[in-house]
DNA sequence: GATTCGACTTGATAAATATCAAGACGAAAT
DNA sequence: ATTTCGTCTTGATATTTATCAAGTCGAATC
């Protein structure tokens, strides 16, 4: 473990409340390593034997059955991923991949199960942790079978938009191919919605977003906080763009 | 609260590890009620006043947007649901109804914050109720994505015989368009599927499933502990046949 | 027993979505 | 600068799924 990276893991919200003798205990079985781009790093499936946490890069979450396979989140740093797969010593249920080179942490699952019987603290974290990503999948299956795939589109630019440092002009944070089959869409279904969006207010060229007309897309698209977010913030933490925010716990 | 229902809340997996002590401090101010068929108990949206346990009866766990709704599970005896919205002080995300007389727990939310800081037993059980909870959202959105209409309905109707008396024989245990809505169909839609898999080896007739050829259906649904269950069973509980099984935490 | 009502089914049709096949474009490597 | 490769786009088409409109069925009520 390097010295440097401690600090932001540190912060999260999964690990800021807990003692700092316990947070070092947890880190001193950790491992810190760099992947290149398209690197996989878990199989679903295999045993959960290490939580993961993203310090830099950016990690695919995704699930296959048969020739098919769906891209379930994105998660950036610094956040975690599959603890709810450690915690319940259950086979992973989602692969991940590096999208970027990244730098990813570590930490031996029984480490961790072990921790949270003993420092109260952190054991509310991960409640916390874990009942913020619940809500994100809840939300996220709520979106897919009450959405038909342009309200899908529309509702993800509406929400891409509101991390945006220009809430009317932006750029998408991932490929679209990616975000076609977090969507559950086919590539080609997604170029021809992104397209037809032109006719409620938002035209998309490249990796650009323009939103003309907010409030005819916001109409379209009738988002809103139990299918789109974001839940009010408690100790539970930063949401970063999706696909990102669903916690992939 | 009458004492004669204390005892199975006791043995709940949530409740069952925490000290008595605690418990009973838990149950002094839960409201015990009974309630007709189709009572709404839960509309989302609302502030998460109440954990809800179901000692008697079923309730369905639903969503909504427009006009249009969603079947997102039933919880069966016994079981909680909304869990998480409680933990997080957050908004309901589902809506909640009877599907038949029900009778229905009541617990106040703040007692259950309070609880799980003071007892880490309890709040290992949560933390076991939420990641179960978390992986079994996270299959039926997997479902959604990668199986179209009629596979879902084989993989449903395989995890149903799963739990029968008589794998090869069993009764459909709540109504069917409710099942369409859960796998995310519309009855129609799901009539036919039925029809169609007869060819694949399963015969439906009213509610009445007979698995004729279980090796050709098992082949046509290609089932999966990631996509179907069941979670090797932890300190985490009781999987009744779902739609029940999601925790609707 | 007759009535009523909602669930279920079936058929015809429409709409949404996926698939297949080129081609355009852009980024990275040579 | 050219090549190369994968993403993205677009069009044509096929498939899947939804919608609309009758009917049928069965259980609960009168």
């Amino acid at each position: 473990m390097r010295i440097d990276e401690l600090p932001s893991i540190r912060h999260l919200p999964l690990f800021c409340n807990m003692t700092t003798e316990n947070f070092e205990a947890l880190m001193r079985g950790a491992y810190s390593q760099s992947f290149p781009a398209g690197m996989q790093l878990v199989e679903q499936g295999a045993p959960a034997d290490f939580l993961f946490i993203v310090v830099e890069g950016a990690v695919e979450m995704y699930a296959g059955w048969g020739k098919r396979e769906s891209t379930m989140g994105v998660i950036r740093p610094v956040g975690c991923f599959i603890l709810a797969a450690c915690i319940k010593d259950a086979p992973y249920l989602m692969s991940a991949r590096t999208l970027q080179p990244s730098k990813i942490v570590m930490l031996p699952a029984p480490d961790l199960r072990a921790v949270f019987r003993r420092d109260t603290e952190f054991a509310v974290s991960v409640i916390n942790e874990l009942a913020g990503a619940f809500r994100t999948v809840i939300r996220h299956a709520k979106g897919l079978k009450l959405r038909d795939a342009r309200q899908r589109i529309a509702a993800y630019l509406l929400e891409q938009s509101r991390y945006a440092d220009n809430a009317n002009s932006f750029v998408l944070q991932v490929e679209k191919r990616l975000i076609a089959s977090y969507l559950g869409m086919t590539p080609e279904n997604l170029s021809r919605g992104l397209r037809q969006l032109e006719a409620e207010g938002v035209r998309v060229k490249g990796m650009e977003v323009t939103v003309v007309d907010r409030d005819r897309l916001t109409e379209f698209a009738a988002p809103n906080v139990l299918l789109d977010g974001p839940d009010p913030e408690g100790s539970d933490g930063i949401c970063l763009p999706p696909p990102s925010a669903i916690h992939a716990s």
